[in-house]
RNA sequence: GGAUGAUUAGCUCAGCUGGUUAGAGCACUACAUUCACAUUGUAGGGGUCAUUGGUUCGAAUCCAAUAUCAUCCACCA
């Protein structure tokens, strides 16, 4: 008799009701998952955890964050379906400076001044942006099937997570490793903050090489080079002439012939008229330009290092706004970098002080977030010392206690870790955890205590004349502590940076070191994300998570390949090449994208994104369906009973089978996704549809409904068709779940493919 | 400048610790088929496995050099 069947697998349609099966169900919750395990008389094996990444909430998911879903997956189902109790643990991050960026940019886009709007306002208003995506990206991440818990589902910004991140940064001061320094530090103009070293890109940009004469103060000099060089002064090249009212000095190699001579003696700085040194640097590179160099300690990280080797003056001459500031002639004062460098490249003309101009091609730092060129200025930041951390970290890696996967990724986070700097992990947003920190006195004092050790609170009044409100101390915490003395206290404005919260992810999510969960899901398994973050993400959550826990987070970093466009190309919003999750899904359905993602996103791979294979994966899951609603036509309701209870005989094909889910879990074991995949599909197409479903048709052809060799053979079939659904479940969870449904509802199977067991 | 990885069919890539005629998906060709399959099946074409040396009974696989590409790191004024 004819079974009511639809003809196809509705994906769009199918996978969303499967969806909420699932759902309802609670099996993602691992507490839920062990009950039903012990129920069931199952073993019970060791808890298995991964904390997802958590996609900025500023956004909504593309086709990248899906790839590391259908990773996460694949596995989370496996490990619950082989008894352990699975928690994928999803959650969202604040992603501090890109976002405040893009909402910035969004209330702009409405006439909205942010400064008008305030801290307060802006705080509460982005917040309910992020929830709105937030919103949507879940959707996302459930349409793609992802298995995970969501009632623990969590925000970076989340009091309770925060709580946890104030008290790593409260031992971290304990301990000395957090501090406040004044130092050189790369600030973003149009972001307004500054950034760590790892947030800043480079980039090849046009720019200009000038040559300008540095006159010798004394008439020996002048001579002694006039003879030398035919100019009464040294030439210097640089490619930022505005940063020269800030030179203290001109740095020559000492090897370097040419000079030899005049180490020691003063140049008059042009325009500014200060006289400055010329000194004797190894680091001075003898082909570049002149060979003589100028150095602005407050403006070049290279120069801010000569400058404190040699203990020359520091002169700012930039503001964090780019913008021309400090003791500098009048005319040039508040002017942008660019045209401050034109006007004086003018006047150096006309004093016959500029030699040459050459148009050059060179590297300059950028903002990662928002490619403005990067502008180095003193500023006094809050800092991390990460040295301790990282050697405990690459300790860890040696041990093998970590693996990475590709393992070349492995070295190169060796690498980092080899070579780190202390970290800036304050910045100047409104967006984030708010550092918790009080200056007695203010701020202002205190940085100056602290740039001037050895002073007193006394010199400060006298400095600037003023009556002190405080003791220069600080406290550490949220609220302000009370006023004993009369003091005033001054909050911290700054927030943390968004690595140093999403860096604790793998504990704050499960309630740091004392929280319930983190008891019973803690040390994680595994961690997957795209290795454009290893520096940024599994690089920190080692260091923190060792230094919190003791432990590392988890034992094995898997990196996803990169998803580009279809032609080759990033994909990327302002290009328009970008390709939509939610197109996908509707044309081919969830399973199909998987399928891809497991064959073709390797990892250390770059995936151009290629429709025809996702069309090819979904026949492949039309073909899953129609197989097995076959097998269920032929399986007449008066045999169903009988077949249920009937013995699997012990033929070839079932031991073919066997090996085969041996087979496959050993792959999934071993995260080679893509040879699992191929042999789920190659499996089950060409030997189970093409070979033996045709030998069983022809074999139960003349059979009465209801013969023995028609319930052997349909038994036999049923049974092939089960171990198939659930080992391909894991992979293609959205048509095996239909398929047994199907089964479930003409009584062949019971409850959810979910939790069988394999 | 440094590091890491890649180079295999038209395309995207597999090929683990070296072992008989080198694989998959998609694309292509021919035939069959509307019998569960918005199709599918069968058969087939297509590769000096980047180049050159070496180790070995045997190399796509190990080693060395070269070339090209990619990604990451780096303060070049």
């Amino acid at each position: 008799m004819q079974k009511e069947i639809s003809k196809t697998f509705e994906s769009g349609k199918r996978e969303v009701e499967i969806y909420q099966l699932w759902e309802k169900s609670g099996l993602s919750n691992p507490d839920i998952m062990k009950e039903y395990l012990e129920k069931e008389g199952f073993e019970v094996k060791s808890p298995f955890t991964i904390t997802l990444p958590p996609p900025n909430a500023n956004g909504t998911p593309h086709l990248g964050h899906m790839c590391g879903y259908a990773f996460h997956d694949v596995i989370g189902r496996y490990n619950r379906m082989t008894g352990h109790p699975t928690l994928l643990l999803p959650g969202k991050d604040h992603a501090g400076i890109q976002t405040e960026v893009v909402f910035t940019k969004h209330l702009a886009s409405q006439g909205i001044d942010k400064q008008k709007m305030g801290r307060e306002e802006f705080y509460k208003e982005c917040y309910e942006f992020c929830i709105v995506n937030m919103k949507e990206a879940r959707e996302y991440e459930q349409r793609i099937g992802l298995s995970a818990d969501f009632s623990r589902e969590i925000f970076t910004l989340d009091e309770r997570l925060t709580k946890i991140v104030y008290e790593t940064f409260y031992k971290m001061y304990e301990d000395g490793l957090v501090y406040r320094d004044k130092r050189i530090v790369n600030q973003c103009p149009n972001c307004k903050t500054a950034l760590a070293d790892i947030d800043t890109e480079h980039e090849e940009r046009r720019g200009i090489f000038a040559y300008i004469i540095y006159p010798f103060v004394n008439e020996e000099g002048k001579k002694l080079a006039k003879e030398k060089f035919g100019v009464e002064g040294i030439t210097i090249a640089t490619t930022r002439p505005e940063t020269m009212l800030g030179d203290t000095a001109i740095a020559v190699n000492p090897n370097d012939g040419r000079y030899k001579e005049f180490i020691g003696k003063k140049v008059l700085l042009p325009i500014a008229n200060r006289e400055i040194p010329v000194i004797a640097e190894e680091e001075t590179d003898i082909e570049t330009g002149t060979g003589a160099l100028k150095i602005t300690p407050a403006h070049s990280p290279i120069d801010f290092e000569i400058g404190k080797k040699h203990d020359l003056p520091i002169v700012n001459v930039i503001d964090e706004d780019a913008r021309m500031t400090g003791d500098i002639p009048e005319r040039f004062k508040g002017m942008g970098t660019i045209d401050c460098s034109k006007a004086l490249v003018k006047e150096l003309d006309e004093m016959g002080l500029l030699v040459k101009i050459e148009n050059i091609k060179h590297e300059v730092a950028i903002c990662e977030r928002c490619k403005t060129a990067i502008e180095p200025i003193i500023s006094n930041q809050w800092y991390l010392n990460v040295e301790s951390l990282a050697q405990r970290a690459l300790e860890a890696l040696k041990k093998g206690g970590i693996s990475v996967i590709p393992p070349g990724q492995q070295k190169a986070l060796e690498h980092f870790y080899e070579n780190i700097q202390p970290w800036c992990i304050s910045r100047q947003l409104w967006w984030g955890q708010r550092i918790p920190v009080w200056y007695s006195g203010g701020k202002k004092m205190f940085d100056w205590l602290n740039e001037n050790k050895g002073k007193s609170i006394q010199d400060f009044e006298k400095e600037f004349n003023t009556k002190a409100t405080g003791s220069g101390e600080i406290f550490l915490g949220e609220d302000m502590p009370e006023s004993q003395n009369g003091e005033i206290w001054e909050q911290e404005t700054d927030v943390f940076d968004t690595w140093f919260s999403s860096g604790q992810w793998p504990y704050t999510t499960l309630g740091g070191p004392d929280g319930e969960d983190f008891k019973k899901y803690y040390p994680t398994q595994m961690m997957i994300h795209g290795r454009d973050i290893l520096f940024w993400w599994t690089a920190r959550m080692l260091m923190f998570g060792l230094y919190r826990t003791d432990q590392v987070p988890y034992s094995l970093a898997l990196l996803t390949g990169i998803i580009l466009a279809p032609d080759g190309s990033k994909m990327s919003k302002s290009k328009g090449n970008g390709v939509e999750p939610s197109e996908v899904f509707e044309k081919y359905g969830a399973d199909a994208l998987r399928m891809w993602y497991y064959s073709d996103a390797l990892p250390g791979s770059n995936s151009p994104l290629r429709e025809e294979k996702i069309k090819g994966n979904r026949n492949f899951v039309t073909k899953i369906w129609n197989a097995s609603r076959f097998i269920l036509m032929n399986i007449d309701d008066s045999e169903v009973e009988v077949i249920v209870n009937a013995k699997v005989n012990e033929t070839e094909r079932v031991k073919s089978t066997k090996a085969h889910v041996k087979k496959v879990k050993k792959y999934i074991e071993k995260c080679q996704f893509n040879l699992g995949a191929e042999e789920i599909r190659g499996f089950f197409w060409h030997q189970v549809c093409d070979v033996w479903i045709e030998e069983v048709k022809a074999e139960i052809k003349d059979h009465e409904i209801g013969s023995k060799v028609r319930i052997e053979k349909l038994t036999e079939l049923l049974y092939i068709l089960k171990e198939n659904l659930k080992i391909m479940h894991p992979f293609i969870p959205f048509v095996t779940e239909g398929v047994w449904q199907e089964l479930v509802k003409l009584g062949l199977a019971k409850g959810l493919l979910m939790s069988q067991q394999i």
